[in-house]
RNA sequence: GGGCCUCUAGCUCAACGGCAGAGCAGUUGACUCUUAAUCAAUUGGUUCGGGGUUCGAAUCCCCGGGGGCCCA
């Protein structure tokens, strides 16, 4: 690997430091506070006037970091480390730390750079909690200077292909990703207390399920088997309410194999719940009490902003059958219209974009991405969808053409996808059997009939109610990015030609 | 898949047919309360890759690659 001039020059500190005896990567490191739990103390040290005669506190403490910027003035540096938390000032001077030290830190310290320092807090003149540094030590010696300090690092592809590099550089990206931690352990705090037990269910799977999507394929090589990365974990769990669980969920990352774009990564992140003896309507009430609490913990209160908008999820939300919305929105009752050429050609008497041939469950779904979903900013939930739509959900009892279904909405988006559970097993042979006429008629999402898992419905399962969250998008929403990528730590991204090698044969 | 935009020093950006530059970072020096520290000097380039036009190409044209946005 060749190095830049600027990566020789600190590789040659390494050689410099170690001929002075010091490891610059050492094997351990003695540290007595945090940065936040050091000025807290500091803080608390000041108003009980227990500080020493020229304000310093009075116990050494041990503070470690990266070194995120370095002032140097003659006989002294002022220098600032973060660590996990916070960033905190060091001040050193000649006089106390020694010649020898001194001339160390100036020549072989960078930016960059892991350090241990030791010494007593005191506020400067400016008023910052510093520490007057006795004694400093290399944990680290970095080779790559980090970005550019007042710009930072704002090239796109290099924020994502170089995530650590981002994180050194923007707050922004590191509170985004601290934010979408909150988030996913303020769920599994609610699911966890509301009885709700967490299971592991296959990524690798002979047959995939659960949702309209195409899969990619893998191959295991001593089974000589092709297995699919999952695009749902639904039909695990529903074996799992079979086996006599009555409150399962996973999160988990799921795997699509379609286009790319603000809103789609091949490889999300996917909760999915089911509750045994419960259906549709009461699982609404727990997504909006789910989101509440949600929003509750990560924000200390009921509203958030997103893209200009102020959102507000206080309990309970407005609830409209699909149907009514889209009438409302568009004119177009779809009940009207069974045959889809008809439905298509009222759709674009109103405005519609609609391929020709489409089938005519995808028309009604484009009537709502196009009609009704840019509408929906405060959250709502949209309920009742047309059977065709739903080949895993129960019909609803006074209408067969319909099942028992729910979006819920939030910021133009879905967030999620809940139905009371198909558990008739020779309905739901029937329903893959349609969706085996859709993949016949060109339909690459349609799903495969799934033997093994009329087999388990056939041992019964309980009414039961579903529901589906898209960690990703909620992410988004809570954190107001407009993009996928931008909540994903580490976005799929085309290989660069360096990385391809001449064993891989491209297409 | 189509259209538009973009790729220049480690980072952020200029130069738009005429000597490839600045700021930050780096290096050398001055400076013992600075915080985008300051001051002086200074190093650093396959201008994404390949080809073409031209006396001359980062710049114009063609092919290819990465990324972004919009559309499908």
């Amino acid at each position: 690997m060749e190095l830049s001039d600027l990566q020789a020059i600190r590789r040659a500190k390494v050689d410099d430091l170690r001929e002075l005896g010091i490891e610059p990567y050492p094997t351990r490191t003695e540290r007595t506070h945090t940065n936040t739990d050091a000025i807290t103390l500091f803080e608390a040290e000041e108003t009980a006037s227990a500080l020493d005669g020229s304000g310093h506190s009075t116990q050494t403490l041990s503070l470690v970091g990266r070194i995120v910027s370095f002032r140097h003035m003659g006989k002294s540096v002022f220098a600032h480390i973060r660590d996990g938390a916070t960033e905190l000032q060091l001040y050193i001077r000649k006089d106390v730390i020694g010649e020898e030290l001194y001339q160390q830190i100036l020549k072989l310290y960078d930016v960059g750079d892991f350090v241990q320092a030791s010494g007593e807090l005191f506020r400067t003149r400016m008023g910052e909690v510093s520490l007057r540094v006795t004694t400093i030590t290399m944990l680290s010696k970095a080779l790559n200077a980090p970005p550019e300090k007042w710009h930072g690092l704002t090239d796109v592809e290099t924020r994502y292909r170089q995530r650590y590099a981002d994180l050194i550089a923007n707050d922004e990206t590191r509170h985004i990703f601290a934010t979408r931690s909150k988030v996913v352990s303020a769920i599994r705090r609610f699911m966890d207390d509301h009885g709700y037990m967490e299971v592991e269910t296959p990524v690798l799977q002979p047959l995939y399920g659960g949702a309209a999507a195409r899969p990619f394929t893998t191959h295991h090589n001593t089974l000589d088997q092709i297995f699919y990365l999952r695009i749902a974990d639904e039909l695990y769990l529903k074996r799992l309410i079979v086996g006599g669980y009555e409150k399962v969920y996973e999160i988990a990352k799921d795997f699509r194999n379609e286009g790319m774009d603000r809103n789609h990564s091949p490889e999300f992140t996917m909760m999915e719940w089911y509750e045994a003896y419960s259906d549709y309507e009461q699982q609404m009430d727990y997504v909006e009490r789910l989101i509440a609490h949600v929003v509750e913990s990560v924000f200390g209160g009921s509203t958030f902003e997103f893209q200009g908008h102020t959102i507000d999820v206080t309990t309970p939300w407005p609830r409209q059958t699909l149907r009514e919305a889209i009438l409302e929105r568009s004119g177009i009752d779809y009940t009207e219209y069974p045959d889809a050429e008809d439905l298509i050609k009222v759709a674009r008497e109103k405005g519609a974009d609609i391929e020709a041939g489409t089938v005519w469950p995808r028309v009604v779904d484009e009537l709502l991405k196009q009609f009704v979903r840019p509408f929906l900013i405060q959250p709502q939930f949209l309920t009742d969808y047309p059977v065709e739509l739903s080949p895993l959900a129960k019909r609803k009892l006074d209408d067969p053409t319909h099942v028992e279904r729910f979006q819920p909405y939030i910021g133009g988006g879905e967030i999620g996808n809940s139905f009371t559970e198909l558990n008739d097993p020779m309905d739901q042979m029937e329903r893959f059997l349609e969706q085996k006429k859709d993949a016949d008629a060109g339909d690459q999402e349609a799903m495969p009939i799934d033997e093994d898992f009329i087999n388990a419905l056939m041992y019964g399962m309980p009414p039961t109610g579903g529901v589906g969250v898209g960690i990703d998008r909620l992410v988004m929403l809570l954190t107001d990015q407009p993009t996928i990528r931008d909540v994903i730590l580490f976005p799929a991204m085309r290989r660069l030609p360096s990385e391809k090698t001449v064993t891989e044969e491209d297409e």
